[in-house]
DNA sequence: CAGAATCCGCCTCGATACTG
DNA sequence: CAGTATCGAGGCGGATTCTG
């Protein structure tokens, strides 16, 4: 779960960038070529390793978590308070025992859940949300609410794009407008 | 880039779900059992299954958008204005023609960038993002500004998981990675 | 230059069986 | 009940090659 894929090596420096760039655009600035139409950076990433070492692998798993199948319906789950691991497996309905555990392990390793086990007889294990898990279920939800407030115009564009392709447009056509 | 593995099938209700939920815990009520540690629900996903036909597909394209390897990256480098199809091969260096045309293509499935071919000998194409492209940008650029000003704690949170692990801590026989 | 097509390794996820 | 271990299928992503 910390390991997906080769996923770290390019995103290293979105962090600074997209942080600055943001700024930037808020302010009315543009530091980078704002209306060039030719080959502008001389490499690709040049001054950028630094942030990869670091922010690199915080942004990325951040992402890849928000991203991944199990992650956010069960920081979902534990919204309204601490929950057990069948009771979890029985709402989520449809995970596999590996894939929950495997999920809230990497929950935990991250600090946004807390695990707490009851050495009784029948085992008994109840995780729960911890600040940092709310704080990130905060912009899980806003990205989640997004997509369900756009979900009309998503839908449409992906219709058009899809019947675009069957009518013989070679996909050289310009993609209008 | 549309069809991510068998994701879509529980995200479904998630939409509905989180809405209620962060709409409830705003207003300091729970439509959820609050502090119960028992068996809660009868069924999983009882009276969400409605909710899965179109909601769930949304959320779910967008949270997989996120979460893979190029697209926000993508979106990113789009911040400041169009680019050529190279240019943007170039600025990311290390991704491969055919993932970006793979996520260039996925991006403009949704409607969040635009693709305009100049029909010259040399091939020229421009892809610029769209409004809906820009108002996903600012969640995504919300999250990532989370997982950076987090960091700290994440990683921390990682060591000490990861430490605890080899001292024979509780923990059954900790996979370790 | 911008892509399409192909081959292939790796990872993710699900199902199953076993433990304490 | 709460995991762990193993197996297998399928998808993702990279490298390479070929086209207009």
């Amino acid at each position: 779960m910390e390991q997906v894929h080769g996923r770290c090596p390019r995103y290293g420096f979105l962090t600074e960038y997209l942080l600055v760039t943001l700024r930037e655009r808020t302010q009315g600035g543009t530091f980078l070529k704002p209306g060039h139409t030719d080959v502008p950076a001389a490499g690709p990433l040049e001054g950028y390793d630094g942030a990869e070492s670091e922010g690199c692998r915080m942004v990325n798993s951040v992402l890849a978590r928000v991203g991944d199948k199990w992650s956010l319906l069960v920081v979902m789950f534990l919204s309204d308070g601490s929950k057990r691991f069948s009771e979890l497996k029985r709402m989520i309905g449809g995970i596999s025992q590996r894939m929950l555990t495997l999920t809230l392990r990497g929950l935990e390793r991250d600090g946004l859940v807390t695990r707490t086990v009851t050495p009784i007889i029948p085992p008994r294990v109840d995780y729960e949300l911890t600040e940092l898990g709310r704080s990130l279920q905060g912009h899980a939800v806003a990205l989640a609410g997004w997509a369900h407030a756009n979900g009309d115009r998503i839908a449409e564009a992906r219709r058009r794009f899809d019947g675009e392709g069957e009518s013989g447009e070679v996909r050289h056509a310009v993609a209008a407008e």
